[in-house]
DNA sequence: AATGGGACCTGCGCGC
DNA sequence: TGCGCGCAGGTCCCAT
């Protein structure tokens, strides 16, 4: 599901609905979903806990507990978390909190990864993330482009390079910078490099404002859907009309990802 | 270094 | 109604 503005959603929300609760009991219904340590220690540790502070980078979350342990939450494609939760059959894992309700993890695929650590910054998946576009500036974005001959759109996707960007913003952002998505990185102007810079943190900046995209698991924390979808203009749109050109649009497949574009003003 | 494929899983919508 | 196929907001791993 959830790129980084989803992720964000859901940082915000439990900001205002859980800081400071205690977790009293956590209930393992899949034990799948959890990495390390084991399902066992998990529970245990985590139970008695407060939750003190909530962080995010990139498309995890990161939950700082008061016995001084990380929960580190990586929703993947379907995960969620759900406040307060009502159980489903898709809740994998139930944290009961102090204000005697539920916050369900649930995840439908069960890809999603949950692991407890003593330090979240040593996860090797946040090693080897590149910066967020919010973290970069357009002078070093620009130098990181020039030295790619990778086609633009799955450099977008590669979290080693920038991170937080996922399908539906990559797809968006290269649309309204009338980029084409196969085109090698480093072929790209610099005024090209600039618009794409912008249209990628704007994209992700309204995308933030609007809640995320909900198009098919993602939901706030509320259980409420996103509602940016209805402004996407490419993603999920093949053979739909260009909103700006009415020529359908495109859907091709890039570094095995759904890629949607424009043919006339991407072209 | 870059690209492609498959793997991890489940469920949905589509065409027949 | 039922079946098989392709597809899915992500990431990792292996082969060329």
């Amino acid at each position: 599901m959830p790129e980084l503005p989803e992720v964000e959603t859901i940082k915000r929300e439990l900001e205002k609905a859980v800081l400071g609760k205690k977790i009293t009991k956590v209930s393992v219904i899949n034990p799948k979903v959890i990495k390390e340590p084991s399902p066992k220690e998990f529970q245990k540790e985590i139970a008695g806990a407060t939750i003190k502070n909530i962080l995010r980078k990139a498309k995890l979350l990161i939950i700082e507990l008061s016995n001084g342990k990380f929960l580190a939450i990586h929703l993947k494609m379907t995960g969620q978390l759900i406040y307060p939760g009502k159980g489903s059959k898709l809740t994998r894992v139930i944290f009961s909190l102090s204000s005697g309700k539920d916050l369900d993890f649930n995840d439908g695929r069960l890809f999603a990864e949950l692991r407890l650590v003593d330090d979240w910054q040593k996860l090797k998946f946040i090693q080897s993330l590149g910066p967020e576009p919010f973290d970069l500036s357009c002078e070093h974005f620009k130098k990181m482009l020039a030295s790619k001959k990778t086609k633009i759109k799955p450099l977008l996707l590669d979290q080693t390079f920038i991170s937080g960007v996922g399908n539906i913003y990559a797809n968006e952002a290269l649309f309204r910078a009338k980029i084409n998505p196969g085109r090698p990185a480093n072929s790209l102007s610099q005024k090209e490099k600039e618009l794409l810079f912008n249209e990628l943190k704007e994209t992700l900046k309204e995308a933030i404002a609007h809640k995320g995209s909900s198009v098919d698991q993602y939901v706030q924390l509320s259980g409420e859907d996103g509602g940016y979808a209805k402004y996407h203009k490419v993603y999920d749109r093949e053979k739909k009309p260009c909103l700006k050109c009415k020529i359908p649009i495109q859907r091709i497949s890039l570094g095995g990802r759904g890629t949607y574009f424009c043919p006339h003003c991407q072209a």
